[in-house]
DNA sequence: GTGGCTGCAAAGAATTTGCATGGGC
DNA sequence: GCCCATGCAAATTCTTTGCAGCCAC
């Protein structure tokens, strides 16, 4: 699935601020909406909202951590980006939308994509127990290159 | 795989602080770290820190949250309690050691387990970018079934 | 008796929120 | 011009940590 260009994310705002949120309102394209936007244009970025404000503040440096973490809110929520909420600590986002998992580093939490089909049969094997299944997250644990290298017992890193 | 007595506990934390935290010390059987474990002896609860912390204080009125911290993060290292990472949001701890998934349901935030086998094949398909690869955490997303009742557009819940 | 453990309280990290002002549409 | 979005700062939530006294071994 291609990424969504810049120039599109206020249409796919509306389209979602009148599906869900509120049918009347019409989601702005602010400046700062499409700098942080512009952050996940780069494939294979996984970024905190910490990392999206210090890009972000090169650009524009007023920018306030809240408006980043409003802004994160509601572009996942759209579905422009995705919320990485696993693996505890800080949680991250993810502009790529095709379908893929992620590994972390056990040592570093480095994140990496691993591409892959999504599985839509453990859905299947998960259903059953009482809930209706809508999907799921599945998130690798390993060591990354250089944590490989460096491993002669090190530190655990910001796994937490 | 069956769930450890109270009675162990003390012999795994020993064996585990023999073979890795240091090989010295010996970890203590303490009144309040025996009640932390008891409430993960009933199987299929999923409670956060602060679950445990309001449990435990209806036996020992004076325990600490610190404690209950730092008792939760021990008793997950030594393999007695699995921390459960995944989700955002609070942490929580599960006391089942036989290998199961788990659902949240994306409304109340209440988690299940689902009785499953470990998918070694999933660990294959993700090696191969660099990574090598240690296991997987995979987390079902869905409506329970109090939630598919109520639903008629109700609140978000816990999920954040 | 010793050293790990506890309670307490304060510190820390990540995230959310209230409010007055600003700026898309 | 209206109303959503922003900047700022304070507030929240969850978790960790320093320290002096306690207690399991």
């Amino acid at each position: 699935m291609p990424r969504i260009c810049v120039e599109e994310i206020g249409i796919v705002l509306n389209m979602h601020a009148q599906a869900f949120d509120n049918p009347a309102s019409l989601l702005r394209m602010t400046r700062q909406r499409r700098v942080i936007m512009e952050q996940f244009q780069t494939p294979g970025r996984h970024l905190s909202a910490d990392d999206v404000y210090l890009s972000v503040r090169r650009k524009l440096p007023n920018i306030s951590l809240g408006t980043v973490y409003r802004n994160l809110e509601i572009l996942s929520q759209a579905g422009l980006i995705r919320k990485l909420a696993l693996g505890g600590g800080q949680r991250h986002y993810d502009g790529g939308l095709h379908h893929h998992y992620h590994v972390r580093c056990v040592q570093c939490g480095r994140i990496s994509d691993i591409p892959a089909e999504s599985l839509p049969e453990l859905d299947e094997a998960a259903s059953g127990h009482g809930f209706r299944i809508l999907g799921h997250e599945l998130e690798f644990r390993g060591l990354c290159q250089a944590c490989q290298e460096t491993d002669s017992r090190g530190r655990k890193g910001k796994e937490r």
